[in-house]
DNA sequence: TTGTAAGCGTTATCAG
DNA sequence: CTGATAACGCTTACAA
């Protein structure tokens, strides 16, 4: 046994040789059993035991034309790619525990009091994917998770992996997807609607956010209302158009304006608010785009000593884990994020029926009140 | 343009052809971009775009002899597999919605409100999990996912098709890895040290309890305890011995008897814990296994009417995030998770340093003390 | 700088 | 029931 074959991987030719059978033989042992007799079939799963051979996927989706696994594409969001070989982890600035030392690596090397923050895990993305996840499972998939700037040669190298792909869309992503589209199934979370190959799994937008205004104005007599989010992404777009929609079926005008929000932090946040209070023209309600806006909300307001609902009402779009959590409690509008996620997989592995024509996957939102719109959470 | 070549895939040849040049300077435009002068590599770029070429992983596994991938095998731990033809999901009993129905799929078809408990996500699982997507993402590697019984085949079919494999082993895994371990590398979570080829991420089961035990007696003058778990992980045996031997570092013996309990739920532990109360026997506290079965001790104490920290004090082992939100919140002992789920991307990856021996990296744990010891949390 | 051709480890189609 | 043998799509010497 030279060193050299210890570690090479053994393939259906080894397993061949030792069973004293042909490579297809091999083959069927696993694939086929009932083409082989029980004798034959014990000996190659026998010698296939003993040399560790576990069948290459490589070749098998080589042969067969599909890989069998599922894709599931999130772009970087709060993710900074970070620098692998750099000593510190770019996004604590802690440096990396070596894990070659020996011994007990102390606490205070595991950043782990800064990432255990619910308001970064999970989210939106994390419960879907938790779903998708959880689907695939039950179709006994294996799941390919990937991530990149949403350019082309990520997602080209992960649809070449895959027999699907979910992906949550960025503007970056659209004109690389639209090329992969013909030649496998894509799925795309909360994108509006449009005139495409591509499959949808997304919420009631408008119907969300009817639901909200009307208990904003119809609970609490609320008539001045001001919009923060950022108006790249499409949900954004449905959301502010549904506010205003259902504002205005109530008589009550939804304020031109928008406040502008990034998800990173309140750097463009916290000037605007504090221009809002400083000339005494906060609204009563700042309804936001996602759970991530209202605690950037939150944070800023705190910082000029304001709170919500005393002081304004603030509202969220998600349900995310963490609008539980914060101090107040976020009313907000909860998607089914598990459910969006297993549709998703469900259509990718064509347990949801025939995909002749694309599927376009809307489910209805919950309109969730807790302490901070003023309601007893 | 027939029906066949509208979906099939386009391969190295389709572009070769489209471009005028021979496959292997297709290959090359894509992997030594250097070694082809510019105008043939922009016409074959542009070339492969206009098809929508994604090269196929399998392909290039297959060639190369590494897939670029890393795996993640979970074992079924709270999930049935589910009957992915049936209409009914078997965790919930809902019905499956139909996904090609139109129209917005109504909230209670949806089970969310079934689905989105704390105490069923996330757990210690998921937490590593996202250490070890994080870690994969930034070292620029896809992630393979995948469950299963850790059968033979589930734990082969995924060795097959991954350059490393992290395992949350169970003891079916066991020799269903030991075969792989020379054709690929494993990183063990959370399993106790052995002569084998593994690399292994861990917590001092034994330091943590210790500081455990510190806390119970000399914070809480706690003189009578007993463990609540399942003898079977070996995680549980370890901590059942650093309690036992903190505990007796301060003169304090712990019940021989210990309280057993599944993580599914108290089906075993009601009779056992009803029994001790009924006896007058109940200890001063019960120290669980892990923050599930701690869960598990206070609802069956709430259904006799007790409650921790007045009747008995209760305290779990992990740290998820279930353990702050639960009533009364949880004193725990925390693993630092994604620090761990992180440790083993890095070492599958070959970022941690050369893997002549196997790693054995032990993170220290964290008492995080709350309201169910008597603290105020 | 570009093209030819030999693998890589399966599966599947034939004959035997 | 078993064994040759030809794909499958890509990488990579090596040749031109």
């Amino acid at each position: 046994m030279s060193e050299a074959d210890a570690t090479r991987r053994p393939t259906v030719y080894d397993v061949a040789q030792e069973a004293k059978v042909s490579i297809a033989s091999v083959s069927f042992a696993f694939r086929r059993p009932d083409k082989l007799s029980d004798a034959t079939r014990e000996r190659v799963l026998e010698a296939a035991r003993r040399l560790g051979y576990a069948p290459s996927a490589a070749a098998r989706g080589l042969a067969h034309g599909r890989t069998g696994t599922l894709g599931l594409h999130a772009f970087d969001l709060l993710l900074e790619r970070a620098d692998p070989i750099a000593e510190a982890n770019p996004l604590t600035g802690l440096s990396r525990p070596r894990l070659d030392a020996g011994g007990v690596i102390p606490w205070n090397q595991t950043d782990d009091d800064v990432l255990s923050d619910p308001r970064a895990f999970p989210l939106y993305v994390d419960e879907v994917q938790r779903g998708f996840e959880l689907e695939c499972w039950a179709l006994g998939r294996p799941v390919m998770l990937s991530s990149g700037a949403g350019t082309d040669v990520s997602v080209a190298d992960t649809a070449g992996r895959v027999d699907g792909l979910a992906i949550f869309p960025s503007p970056q992503t659209a004109p690389a997807l639209a090329r992969y589209a013909p030649t496998i199934p894509i799925v795309l979370f909360s994108a509006a609607p449009a005139d495409d190959r591509h499959h949808r799994v997304r919420v009631d937008n408008v119907g969300g956010m009817h639901a909200l205004a009307d208990h904003l104005v119809r609970a609490h007599g609320i008539r001045d209302v001001a919009f923060v989010g950022r108006m790249e992404a499409s949900d954004t777009v449905e959301r502010h158009a549904g506010l205003a929609a259902g504002l205005a079926d109530l008589g009550v005008f939804l304020r031109d304006e928008v406040v502008d929000a990034t998800v990173r932090g309140e750097d463009d946040l916290v000037p605007q608010l504090r221009g809002l209070i400083a000339d005494g023209r906060l609204p009563q309600a700042l309804v936001c785009a996602t759970d991530q806006h209202a605690f950037a909300v939150l944070d800023a307001l705190a910082a000029e000593g304001l709170r919500a609902p005393d002081d304004v009402v603030v509202t969220g779009f998600d349900g995310t884990l963490a609008a539980r959590l914060s101090s107040p409690s976020l009313t907000t509008v909860r998607q089914p994020m598990e459910a969006m996620g297993r549709a998703a997989a469900r259509i990718l592995a064509g347990a949801a029926g025939p995909a002749d024509r694309p599927f376009d996957v809307v489910f209805e939102p919950r309109l969730v009140v807790r302490r901070s719109c003023g309601c007893r959470g």
